[in-house]
DNA sequence: TTGTAGGCGTTATCAT
DNA sequence: ATGATAACGCCTACAA
């Protein structure tokens, strides 16, 4: 077992000082082109590098990203992060990721875990649970701190950061005149708790698509589903209940859920109704009929997530912080599949 | 915007010395009460953290551990994550994960951008690419310097490190022999290219249990599918070629569309044909029929990996790291849905 | 051209 | 009970 090797080993060995070395190492024009070439030499034998540790510590930036997002077996959540690792191992660094499990206790020993200088900023979507208690006094901590801090979709107004979110109301009211256009009148909403930002958004998207197509909104074709645990009779009471004949889901679970009912009840799809879903996960692709939905393009908001922070971070370092907070919008596009008309 | 205190502020701010400081903190008893309660109460008010970063360099751990997968979008994957981040995060230890995408260069670069001090120790999953050139010098590499290593899932022969790996042999025979039992006789296996370790294992378990069935090996019931971006048509090309009644497929995309090429065929499931499938994955569960399949238990593999490793790790501070290596073997188990018969 | 010294923040050993 | 000092590995302004 080879120990890692370090400027000092180099000096020792080769007889010469330890600034000499890092110089040498550096290429620096003050050191003489043979020991240059003999440092290096040496260097390279021994596959020497600098201690990212010790360079951290020196420079007070780590090039280390700190990712907090609720859930990560997730579809979505999944391509963000894999749009933030592209960006930043592209820029050089490296993503540390913690998961808050939609617990706020969580997302706070999570944050305080990493806000230690173990990172140099943070990109976050909160978890359920603070977007219900609208607790963020541990952003703001942060923010306070002079820690860059990057919101993605599930965000809060009541933070002043930067923020890159989807055009929620705008597509959900796109995907709405879709059926609308279709001819559909008994069009549902399938949805979350209301305490979700997003779901929130694309409700509004909902409502505003009716109203302008004149027509009157009814809360009885609003479907309120539990996150998971989802139970085929509540769905099958709701389409009992209600003549429907399409559906808007705010993710692709509670689309198939609903779909697979609808068959089972004998409707056809798309003939007698039709389904929209957000989110352009696997679920959608391969079901079937396969999914229309609204593809959200995570990794388009990671990577943009990881360019505003990294952006920052390096501006800070420049001393040119005093940038504005921009909120950064990504277009959502509608992806016609066999669960719609066209 | 306050900047982040250190022992140097507070002993300035109190006019004592840093190490002073730094025992109060700790509680030392060669403090006195007051001095500590003084210190104590300051460090509490300026919201005191120890620098990380410091105390890396200073113990020459991190108490960060360096991931490497071929993909983060993917079940399996994701779910073995969950288990590393759960019982890393409840030692201490944070994750930083890169993602070589199924490519032996990133692989190699990740590594290296890891291996500069900035872990304590690697959990990795090989890439396609690094499996089918069998080229493993990287982790000969860090095996050498004396860097904990545990692979999982698709590990090498070649390289003695921890290993974690499913039963993939014993339960693709079990698969099987469910199968066989159903009275199936043409049971069609769905893989991928065979330099998958895990494919092969699989297999080996398939053609076992067809053995002692007694029942002649028939290559042409053996369907190669690529990765990504399957044909329907050969999957319906193979189903016209060959009379199958049952499909055991590596992966639950591929049995998914076997599924789904099947039904279209018109065949009925699991009265013509069952089908099981290796991962249990959103898919599967949502599919339709629901489809049977193996557990791989993604989440106990990455809680065992990650204590495998941060065993190791810790094991090697306190000096006695002659632990010799071990592979421990995660029982999958089959979970029995409609696409089979029971 | 090379080397010395100080510092990044923390801890541990050894004075006082 | 408190403080000075050195060390972790690296970098850099300044001396020689």
């Amino acid at each position: 077992m080879k120990q890692k090797i370090t400027l000092k080993h180099i000096a020792r060995e080769l007889g010469v000082s330890i600034s000499t070395v890092s110089k040498a190492l550096k290429n620096s024009e003050e050191i003489s082109v043979d020991t240059k070439e003999k440092i290096q030499a040496f260097a390279k034998l021994y596959n020497y590098k600098p201690n990212n540790i010790a360079v951290s510590l020196k420079n007070k930036r780590t090039k280390n990203i700190g990712v907090v997002i609720p859930d990560i077996v997730h579809h979505f959540f999944t391509t963000v992060f894999r749009g933030i690792e592209k960006y930043a191992n592209g820029q050089g660094y490296n993503v540390i990721i913690c998961v808050s499990d939609e617990s706020f206790d969580k997302e706070v020993i999570n944050m305080e875990m990493l806000n230690n200088g173990s990172i140099d900023g943070f990109i976050m979507s909160l978890s359920a649970e603070t977007q219900q208690k609208n607790d963020i006094n541990h952003l703001r901590e942060v923010v306070d701190q002079g820690i860059p801090l990057v919101l993605f979709d599930r965000v809060t107004d009541d933070i002043d950061c930067d923020k890159v979110i989807l055009n929620d109301r705008e597509i959900a009211y796109k995907a709405t005149v879709k059926l609308l256009e279709e001819g559909r009148k008994r069009i549902a909403l399938a949805t979350t708790e209301s305490y979700f930002n997003v779901s929130e958004k694309r409700a509004e998207g909902y409502k505003q698509a009716l109203t302008e197509y004149g027509i009157e909104l009814d809360d009885n074709l609003v479907l309120v589903l539990p996150y998971d645990d989802i139970k085929e009779e509540v769905i099958n009471d709701f389409f009992e209940r209600e003549a429907v004949d399409a559906v808007l889901s705010v993710n692709e679970i509670f689309a198939i859920q609903c779909m697979s009912v609808a068959k089972k009840r004998g409707m056809k799809i798309p003939e007698d109704i039709s389904f929209i879903g957000f989110t352009d996960g696997l679920l959608s692709r391969y079901s079937n009929p396969r999914l229309t939905v609204v593809a959200q393009h995570g990794v388009t908001m990671g990577e943009e997530a990881a360019k505003m922070l990294i952006d920052r971070v390096e501006r800070e370092i420049d001393g040119n912080d005093e940038e504005a907070y921009r909120t950064h919008i990504v277009e959502a596009t509608i992806i016609e599949r066999e669960s719609t008309k066209n």
